[in-house]
RNA sequence: GGGGAGAUACCCAAGUGGCCAAAGGGGGCAGACUGUAAAUCUGCUGGCGUUUGCCUUCGGAGGUUCGAAUCCUCCUCUCCCCA
């Protein structure tokens, strides 16, 4: 009995690493015990939203957390609120997203699952659907889950207080989206839930409404929000300052170099995941000067490249990195653009070439990039927006400090 | 149900008949300096295959006017106060 305790507790060092809170301790502690006494893992939820499959390092913080959970044998269940996004969920001041398709409901579950078994667990993992329950839900259900909530104990939503205050909308059905969630928790009878800080109200949430089905509450384990690559807001795909595990390590290496230095120990802590003692080590180096900020954020990134590339590619991704920004190189593996359609002299006019090589969005942003010198071919500065360049053999395109592109004829 | 205020570009916000593709700030992008960091400085920040030109944009639809983000009518949406 001593060593159940033991071991329980042993289970809580790991899983409150980390953790920016958790409510409560006591009670996590009580379940992982009696879920060693029983040989019941815990159920251990954690939804997503399905319109946005594109899995971050955002989504990473937290992901790893249920990875730990499933290294220690317990349960997860992926839930993906299928329903909601059927629905529509028209927040803040974004338009109304369009309600999503059943078939890419289907999609983006397709793409989730390749996603998060990256991190995760098969074994342990079940993915389920809110519309699963949803759906069936009768208008009469729905009331009665609203008597259990009140206007008041809603309004404590720091998002809504504030809003309110600050006299912007409120839609109705936002006041039903915690409840729904909440109420996912009571379907799925979660013993744990997670979520990021902007997740904690719905999270306790789901515990009062357990509580008034007469089931034992889930613990909220809310993780810290990684900051994008801009270092102030959290990192999301709409904000654009995210650094996706899809994506190439190129990407991932110089996305991370370019974070601010501030963040340099909560990507080595939270993104990448780095052993405490690694991470106190960065932090140390950093504040007496030991180790410069450019090394410990060549660390990170190598490490994060790594994780989802290997190795080797990490060390390529490093080589390719200093030779392009450090040595003033150039990329190896060079994109090629074929030009089409190319009139009969010859000739293609440079800005609709950054613009159709994909270099400018438009023309006049093509033209505007030129003009402050952003653009360079075969290592020439290009000063002309109106230059013409011959297409009788290939060139090399450079747009701002990222974009290359090797331009052929077709 | 009654009364009041409001809707401007990615966001905030000025503009109340032509000088408005629309001030200012934020954000973003590019350049300089760097370590693709921060800070700072400079420039740009609707579109158009050739740009002292054309087209689209100030919630939506009409109208007045030589001319409308600005005036009028109707509509939609939001907030506040009262009930």
């Amino acid at each position: 009995m001593i060593d159940l305790k033991a071991r329980a507790l042993s289970q809580l060092r790991v899983l409150e690493r980390g953790v920016a809170e958790i409510v409560s301790r006591d009670e996590l502690l009580g379940k992982l015990e009696r879920s060693l006494q029983t040989g019941v893992p815990l159920r251990v939820k954690l939804g997503a939203d399905p319109s946005a499959p594109d899995l971050h390092l955002g989504h990473v913080v937290v992901l790893r957390k249920l990875r730990q959970f499933q290294d220690l044998g317990h349960q997860v269940i992926f839930l993906i609120g299928d329903f909601t996004g059927m629905i529509g969920d028209p927040t803040g001041k974004s338009e109304t997203r369009k309600p999503l398709a059943v078939e890419e409901v289907q999609a983006n579950a397709e793409s989730y699952r390749k996603q998060i078994f990256k991190l995760l667990d098969p074994q342990r993992t079940e993915i389920r659907f809110n519309s699963e329950w949803l759906d069936g839900m009768s208008f009469a259900d729905v009331i009665r889950l609203t008597a259990e909530y009140t206007v008041a104990r809603i309004l404590e939503r720091d998002d809504f207080q504030k809003r309110y205050k600050e006299g912007r909308p409120i839609g109705i059905h936002e006041f039903l989206y915690p409840l729904v969630q909440g109420y996912d928790s009571v379907v799925l009878k979660a013993d744990v839930e997670l979520g990021g800080t902007d997740q904690k109200f719905n999270l306790l949430v789901g515990r009062d409404l357990q509580r008034a089905r007469g089931q034992e509450p889930q613990v909220a384990l809310i993780t810290p929000l990684l900051e994008g690559t801009d270092g102030v807001q959290k990192m999301s795909k709409s904000l654009g300052n995210y650094i996706g595990i899809d994506e190439s390590a190129r990407e991932i290496y110089g996305k991370t170099m370019s974070i601010p230095d501030s963040l340099i120990v909560r990507y080595a802590d939270l993104a990448a995941g780095m052993p405490p003692e690694a991470v106190e080590a960065i932090e140390r180096g950093l504040r007496d000067g030991g180790l410069h900020p450019r090394e410990a954020k060549a660390d990170v990134a190598k490490r994060l490249v790594g994780l989802y590339h290997g190795e080797q590619a990490a060390e390529e991704a490093a080589l390719e990195f200093d030779r392009i920004f450090r040595d003033k190189g150039r990329p190896d593996d060079i994109e090629m653009f074929v030009v089409s359609d190319i009139p009969v002299t010859g000739t293609v006019d440079v800005a609709i070439l950054v613009k159709n090589s994909g270099g400018a969005k438009s023309l006049s942003d093509a033209r505007r990039l030129i003009r402050q010198g952003g653009v360079s071919l075969d290592g020439q500065v290009v000063r002309d927006e109106h230059m013409i360049v011959r297409m009788d053999q290939e060139h090399l395109l450079r747009v701002g400090k990222r974009f290359f592109r090797r331009i052929t004829r077709g």
